[in-house]
DNA sequence: TATAGTATTGAATCCGAGC
DNA sequence: CGCTCGGATTCAATACTAT
């Protein structure tokens, strides 16, 4: 039984599954959301699930009987990764103490992504939970590194650390004096709380399956607990993302689901997996904060919100007009106060602005004379630093005189 | 009893205080990290406290009964907020159940941060979880805003959608064709989960306490469950942030701790509380829009020398004339401009100051004739958020006419 | 081909109607 | 008064289109 994808319940079919067999599982069971779940879509087919149960102590009852056997067809090397999320995640840990043991607990992966939603007495719910257990002390585990993080003095840690007379840590220096320099460094090691982006709702990577999860974060499990060859279980494949990870990363799989749909999906899926080629993926967050530091700094002076999509303000009040907007740009360096006011008014005509607001970061001495040029809905503020400039130059020339 | 902090076993301490009594609790209790506390430096005294126990049944046992009696002494719209980390979090959860009922579950926040470490087969650990649960269904909760994902479209969000014929949902547009925008918006609710710097080493807010929590994630705790005057729990206090985060934040407390260590060094920070400025949490994510907006803000935008010990001014301009420093004072919250510019002017003088600069950051509306009063040599120019604020009133004012 | 701007969509949540 | 059900609202992040 390899690379298959099969249809009924995971306790009757492990059954026919030898003892240490796979040498990784994953799985994303119902969470005990208490509804049932599906994705109303115009796609021919829809998918849905049921996941109501009579009481929690049922639901707990089933993913035990099954997380046993789980656990027999594991290999010794083997690890778990249950995804679960706030509703029953501490019942789900106290089943995997007790089938696994307490110092069989490896990790607690949170997941945490961004997502629309009007929460109004609790707090917005934004992550889901990734139980790691092994089933001996000596499991798979290949590390993976992340970048440093933003404020990390880098060329501080490229110097090598050593212990003085005293037993303090001081940087190493040569004979002559000089630091010295370890070699190159890879990163810090992955953290357990992974930021990656939800499925969003146009992604192409979306197949129509409710509950589906983003291809990096299995891409990002079956790295780190498995090698090339290994065979991969996921008894809850749904859509078959899991299956999908480890076909493009060479390893084999065995999927099941008991929905019919659900199989059916995931089959066609590893026939023809796609990866969405998200830009938020490929570049990370910090790309679309394209307002350079300087401008980032003077908006921060104004109840505002920076709008970082727009080319032609970078900010809307906080406050509006009769309903209307009051839209900011600030001046960037080089650029001809005209031209700027040119592109101000032509984007805030668009959001039909109560009031655009030009703030001017660069004297130009006596070109005044363009305001006159300016469309009147346009307003040109001086930055405190070019106000404070004005005044320091008029000082200057009263002593000239 | 209250503004106290006292000495001994909370159990036995909560037994005086009165059933529904207090109006927000939080938590940090020991983790059932098998392992003891302290925190190796070089200051006199070296705070240190025990965190191994029998079992962890043991520790259950001990943390129950405390958590029953702080049930108890909860008002009916009190939420209370319970610490912990990974290695006990599921039982403690299953406590909260107990003792609260699993319909009282709130919100299970996890408080991520970057952290050193070389971990070797595992991830790294980053996150430590806070469970909030209430006493009943109607509990207190001030909702929090945060920054728009900056992948977002924000122009987008502000305009106003309808269903056309097909139920599909749709831009509004007038009969003209433009788009219909909504009002002025908040920014999206306060995720679960939140990133907020670890204490570093070196931050200026680190008093010696091994397990010390950064104030800002106390603050956030307070101003979410709690208003002005309430009175705030915290029955293993340590260190004392959350009495400071309360005492900042105009609320009441108590503290208890059983380390008489930990007692004296809450009240000694309770005395002169430091909030430690660092970098990160200043420009981090900008839940920290709606405090009031600094002085030191506002001068970071011009090319100065921040002067700290001088009543007079704030700043020093980096550029002198004619061998003379150009002295500047930002105009404090609800101080009278003429006020400002007199201690300007006083402390100027000593200094011998070419020019004297005053940024004015409230609008005083019809007060300009003062300016006639003041010493030639003091220039008042307007901060930015007050220039902006003067051109939407003129605004609303042809409007109104 | 690259990018700025517009069109779309879905799951969580709240809220009000109906019973 | 408690329940369910449908509708409205929310925003993150894509696809698509025009330049």
């Amino acid at each position: 039984m390899i690379n298959e994808i099969l249809h009924g319940d995971c306790l009757k079919i492990l059954k026919d599954v030898p003892d240490n067999h796979v040498d990784l599982v994953y799985l994303d069971p119902p969470f005990f959301s208490q509804s049932d779940h599906a994705l109303k879509s115009r796609k021919l087919t829809e998918y849905k699930f049921k996941d109501t149960w009579p009481s929690l102590d049922a639901y707990i009852d089933y993913l035990g009987l099954r997380l046993e056997e789980i656990y027999r067809v594991m290999k010794r090397d083997c690890a778990v990764f249950v995804h679960c999320d706030r509703n029953a995640s501490h019942r789900i840990r106290m089943l995997l103490d007790q089938i696994f043991g307490f110092d069989r607990f490896v990790s607690e992966i949170i997941w945490t992504y961004r997502r629309w939603s009007n929460s109004k007495n609790s707090l917005l719910g934004s992550h889901q939970t990734i139980f790691m257990y092994s089933k001996t002390e000596n499991y798979k585990f290949n590390r993976i590194f992340q970048d440093y993080s933003e404020s990390t003095n880098l060329d501080q840690i490229l110097q090598r650390r050593e212990r003085n007379q005293h037993g303090k840590a001081v940087y190493a220096k040569d004979s002559s004096g000089n630091v010295v320099l370890h070699g190159p460094k890879k990163g810090v090691p992955l953290s357990d709380t992974w930021d990656i982006p939800y499925l969003n709702p146009k992604a192409r990577e979306r197949c129509g399956y409710p509950t589906q999860k983003p291809l990096l974060l299995l891409e990002r499990i079956v790295m780190l607990a498995s090698n090339k060859d290994d065979l991969i279980l996921d008894p809850f494949c749904g859509s078959g993302t899991t299956l999908v990870a480890a076909k493009l990363l060479n390893r084999n799989y065995i999927g099941i689901d008991s929905y019919s749909e659900a199989v059916e999906l995931s089959r066609k899926r590893i026939e023809n997996p796609i990866r969405s080629d998200s830009r938020l993926l490929r570049t990370g967050r910090a790309t679309y904060k394209n307002l350079p530091r300087e401008i980032i700094n003077i908006l921060h002076q104004l109840p505002v919100k920076l709008v970082q999509r727009n080319r032609g303000f970078d900010a809307i009040h906080n406050e509006f007009i009769n309903g209307k907007p009051v839209v900011l740009r600030v001046q960037r360096k080089g650029e001809n106060l005209a031209d700027a006011a040119g592109k101000l008014q032509r984007a805030g005509k668009t959001k039909d602005a109560a009031l655009m607001i030009l703030v001017r970061t660069e004297s130009e001495g006596q070109q005044q004379s363009l305001f006159d040029m300016f469309p009147e809905d346009v307003q040109v503020i001086d930055s405190l630093e070019v106000a404070v400039q004005s005044k320091m130059e008029s000082i200057l020339h009263q002593l000239r005189r």
